[in-house]
RNA sequence: GGACGCUUAGCUCAGCUGGUUCAGAGCGCCUGCCUUACAAGCAGGAGGUCAGUGGUUCGAACCCACUAGCGUCCACCA
């Protein structure tokens, strides 16, 4: 056997393993109806991507549910693969071309497309590298991209039926408009924010009438759209002006005064500049009074054709500054207030967004909510945390349609076809549409020259990545997936229409069973959502690009490790809360593998040992459950057996619940606290002690078995590290731990008596650390230690245990002294009724002791006092569970024999 | 305007079903240590009015109400 360094090597490993793992197929996935399936689809991230902070807390709880499930002998499938992102990569290719001084209209649109294929292809596998250096167990095979030829199928397939069905529509309508893409966003891309700006009040000249109107705006610019002025009907003030004429200033459009309901009488003057072509509720009130729809912008929002020569082609906010200057040069400015309103902008580019008149497809979302409602609020599908039920319920209740058409290249065209007199339908094919609108061959058809909404394909992935529309094994057996794991940014965006996509489109399909689906169990697309928290920086700033706050997770890989980095951002993840995360953070997940690396390298080191002074271990042991080796058992083994089945139990419960961080912290106590700081010291006595060699070698088989327990346990967060050790334990003979059994937890093994006489012996060791501690005296130096038990069996434990309190606290010698014992000069301390003594002459600090031991009077004191008190409230006594009544008596009584021996070491104390 | 979350040690946070010596962990700090796995470590220690107020209860960090501060989402905003 080789030298193992003294410190953990990531770098030195985690290469090896993942090349091991993938090479052997190891992550692959396929139907086999013997085992239950688990699934997981990727939240695909962008094509044009890199890995980022957040994808790494993501990808990370995906990894340890996956591998911990797959441990448990389910098919675990985790489907990989990215997005095409539509306005994101079309923007990255725009830059690239606009660096080459060229823009995608002297390409034209099939040159475009094709360069952005090959930029894909060039530099879209980045982010899929580097979830590989993460660890991920992805099955690899199975990776897709929203644009691939299958999922182009599905994208056609559900427009067409839902055209068919009503569900999709196309209308002129004010939509969300981009003046930097050039294209309508849905309601969901648009970012709010609160911005200061102004109200200007202007006024309005009334034919007819030596009065004015003045209306409030903040955008005065599009007064130049006006086409009425409306009021309140319930307004006393203006009832009087409804039917008459408003004169636009500046163009001198005449403008009808109509009455709306829309109108609050009290906000701003009251009456309201309406322009139906440039504001959604403008939009609607010229539908109902049948107004004209005067549009003023361009596609890149500067003043067009149908507004006043000196304005046109002026963009927009200069227009708006324009536009003051001249209503107040003319007097029609009544006055400018501050006033803070929010604005739409790109979440893309942070534009400022346009309400804009155009063409649009949309998908009727009403009919789609009721169903996907019902099973959240059903429980068939649990969000994790489940408060985010109420944030879906409430935009299901209160759902719009969706647009669904971007003016963009990159994406997939609508599959609408149009004949020359303006006719169309939705079509797979050209010679679909061509059929389905009865003209033939020699009519030409133009295709719709939009393309759909990004998520328009990746609502459809938990059924699309597995084949639909066809009837496949693969779709059959994985879906409905198990968990999502996602932000909870994407609620609406991904997870709701997922759930309304899977509902809709999944019905009829075959399930596992061959038969049509029908209930809400077979047609939900996962079983639970687990919403991640954000990643901030350390200042619980969010993290961004242009903060450059966000660390490069490869540089935090290269740094400190994968598993130092999944341990960590699993240890910081609390069930929906932000994480603060900084790379030094790692340190914690670092410390912990090398923890765990030199837990191994001890065994590992005692195990060549053994064997070269000539025990033989036997191969496939140390694997099996540790209770084949129930010889010499002792307290050590019973009790660190306990402890190891309370985490396996404890840990399955964690994750169950979707408690990711408990779980680390169950595996770091477990490991660091029982495992290292007491289990191996305590082995240690025996190794070292001077026990048979047999003995020896059946105690170090025994805490190989229980570290290799501990190993599988671990694994799901670190596969790295418990990778190289599990290898290094035994000769495994290609196995992986990856595909090792998932310990059980076995309550047999759960053992409160023995964990008590554990905790006995522990704070028996730690009083005298305590001791040794206080009174500075350095582990070189072994001391004297003299324990007056309280009772038999306290004294038969001691006895028995005597190596481990020599061992641990570094003591020589042992006294079990008699009642009457007067002790020299010592410290002392209580623990459970048992005095222990340490003499130390002339190296105490006699006041030192004093205000120790006196502090711990003082502590008991306080303890017994409020058990007092409330022994003394007969409220207490009568309406407490007896039990908890009883427990306070014995504590009571326990605390003051306790007390009382304090008070008599304090007075000895010479 | 509506909804939600958070506030616990110097920092970052656990604390799940109200009752265990319930006030915890990691980091940082102080003290002593290169003790035959690990100084990325070991042992010991200091440090908290559980945001505030009121209520429910025999009993509250935990349940309820209100207040303050921080944060998020949705809607509307002429």
């Amino acid at each position: 056997m080789k030298e193992i360094p003294k410190a953990y090597s990531p770098a030195d490993v985690e290469e090896k393993w993942y090349h091991y793992w993938e090479s052997r197929k190891l992550f692959h996935a396929s139907v086999n109806f013997q085992k239950k399936p688990y699934t997981i689809v990727i939240p695909p991230p962008n094509v044009t991507g890199s890995l980022t902070m957040g994808h790494v807390l993501n990808n990370t709880i995906q990894d340890i549910l996956i591998r911990w499930k797959r441990m448990q002998g389910f098919e675990a499938c985790w489907i990989p693969g990215t997005d095409h992102a539509g306005i994101a990569t079309q923007n990255a290719v725009e830059k690239a071309l606009a660096r080459e001084g060229k823009n995608r209209h002297e390409l034209g649109r099939e040159k475009f497309i094709e360069r952005v294929w090959r930029w894909k292809e060039e530099y879209g596998g980045t982010i899929i590298k580097q979830l590989r250096k993460l660890g991920a167990s992805c099955d690899w095979d199975r990776e897709r991209f929203t644009m691939d030829e299958g999922l182009s199928d599905a994208v056609k397939e559900v427009f067409v039926r839902m055209y068919d069905k009503g569900l999709i529509y196309r209308g002129k309508y004010i939509v969300n408009w981009c003046p930097f893409h050039r294209t309508a966003l849905s309601d969901d891309e648009v970012d709010h924010a609160e911005t200061k700006g102004h109200l200007y009040h202007i006024r309005y000249k009334i034919e007819g009438l030596n009065e004015y109107a003045v209306v409030a705006t903040t955008r005065p610019e599009t007064m130049l759209g006006d086409t009425a002025i409306a009021v309140n009907p319930k307004d006393q003030r203006y009832q009087k002006l409804v039917g008459r004429t408003a004169i636009l200033p500046l163009v001198g459009r005449r403008l009808p005064i109509i009455a709306d309901d829309y109108v609050d009488s009290t906000f701003g003057t009251g009456m309201v500049k309406v322009t139906p072509a440039h504001d959604p509720n403008d939009f609607l009130m010229g539908q109902r009074h049948n107004l004209e729809k005067v549009n003023i912008f361009t596609e890149d929002a500067k003043m067009n054709e149908s507004v006043p020569k000196q304005y046109e082609g002026l963009d927009r906010f200069d227009c708006r500054k324009r536009i003051v200057q001249d209503l107040e040069r003319e007097g029609f400015l009544v006055k400018t207030e501050p006033h803070a309103h929010s604005v739409g902008t790109c979440y893309r580019c942070h534009t400022v967004i346009e309400p804009y008149l155009s063409d649009q497809w949309f998908v009727r979302m009403k009919p789609l909510a009721k169903s996907a409602l019902r099973v959240v609020q059903n429980g068939k599908i649990k969000f994790h945390p489940e408060r985010w039920v109420k944030v879906y319920d409430h935009w299901m209740n209160n759902i719009r349609d969706w647009c669904i058409s971007r003016q963009i290249w990159w994406g997939h065209r609508i599959p609408v076809y149009y004949t020359p007199d303006g006719t169309y339908t939705a079509a797979r094919s050209e010679e679909e549409a061509r059929q389905k609108l009865g003209v033939d061959a020699k009519t030409p058809l133009r295709q719709d020259e939009d393309v759909l909404d990004t998520w328009f394909s990746s609502w459809l992935w938990p059924f699309s990545t597995l084949g639909w529309p066809e009837d496949t094994e693969d779709l059959r057996y994985f879906n409905p997936t198990d968990s999502l794991v996602t932000g909870p940014d994407i609620i609406f965006f991904w997870v709701a229409r997922m759930i309304m996509a899977n509902l809709e489109f999944m019905k009829g399909m075959p399930n596992a069973q061959g038969k049509p689906r029908q209930t809400d169990d077979e047609l939900i697309p996962f079983r639970d959502v687990y919403f991640t928290s954000i990643i901030r920086d350390a200042q619980g700033r969010k993290m961004s690009k242009s903060l450059g706050n966000s660390p490069d997770p490869l540089d935090v890989i290269r740094d400190y490790g994968a598993d130092a980095l999944r341990f960590t951002i699993a240890y910081l993840s609390p069930l929906g809360q932000d994480v603060l995360f900084s790379a030094e953070k790692c340190e914690l997940g670092r410390n912990f593998a090398n923890k765990i690396w030199n837990a191994g390298r001890f065994l590992l080191m005692n195990k060549q040992e053994l064997m070269v002074q000539g025990s033989r271990f036997e191969s496939g042991n140390a694997n099996l459950h540790p209770q084949i080796s129930n010889l010499h058992l002792d307290l050590a083994d019973r009790w660190i057996l306990s402890r190891l089945h309370h985490a396996i139990r404890d840990f399955n419960t964690a994750l169950n619940e979707f408690h990711i961080n408990e779980s680390t912290k169950v595996l770091y106590d477990f490991v660091w606290h029982d495992f290292c700081d007491w289990y191996v010291e305590m082995v240690k006595t025996r190794l070292y002690g001077d026990e048979p060699a047999d003995v020896k070698t059946i105690v170090l088989q025994r805490a190989i078995g229980i570290f290799d327990q501990a190993l599988r346990m671990l694994h799901p967060h670190m596969p790295f590290v418990t990778e190289e050790l599990w290898q290094h334990l035994e000769e495994r003979n290609g196995q992986s731990i990856m595909r090792a059994e998932f310990p059980i937890a076995d309550e047999k093994w759960i053992d409160p008596k023995t964990e008590e006489e554990m905790a006995f012996v522990q704070s028996v060791i730690n009083a005298v650390r305590n001791i040794r501690g206080e009174n500075n005296i350095p582990p070189s130096k072994e001391i004297v230690v003299q324990v007056r038990p309280a009772n038999d069996q306290r004294k038969g434990v001691i006895g028995a245990y005597a190596r481990y309190l020599q061992k641990l606290a570094r003591v020589s010698t042992i006294e079990i002294v008699a009642a009457g014992f007067k002790p020299k000069l010592s410290s002392s301390a209580v623990v459970d009724g048992i005095e222990i003594f340490v003499p130390l002459e002339g190296m105490i600090d006699v006041a030192a002791e004093r205000q120790r031991l006196n502090k711990e009077i003082v502590r008991l004191q306080q303890l017994v006092e409020s058990i007092e008190r409330k022994l003394a409230n007969p409220q207490f006594v009568e309406r407490a569970p007896k039990e908890v009544v009883e427990k306070e008596k014995e504590k009571k009584e326990s605390f003051k024999v306790s007390l009382e021996k304090l008070r008599r070491n304090l007075e000895q104390l010479a």
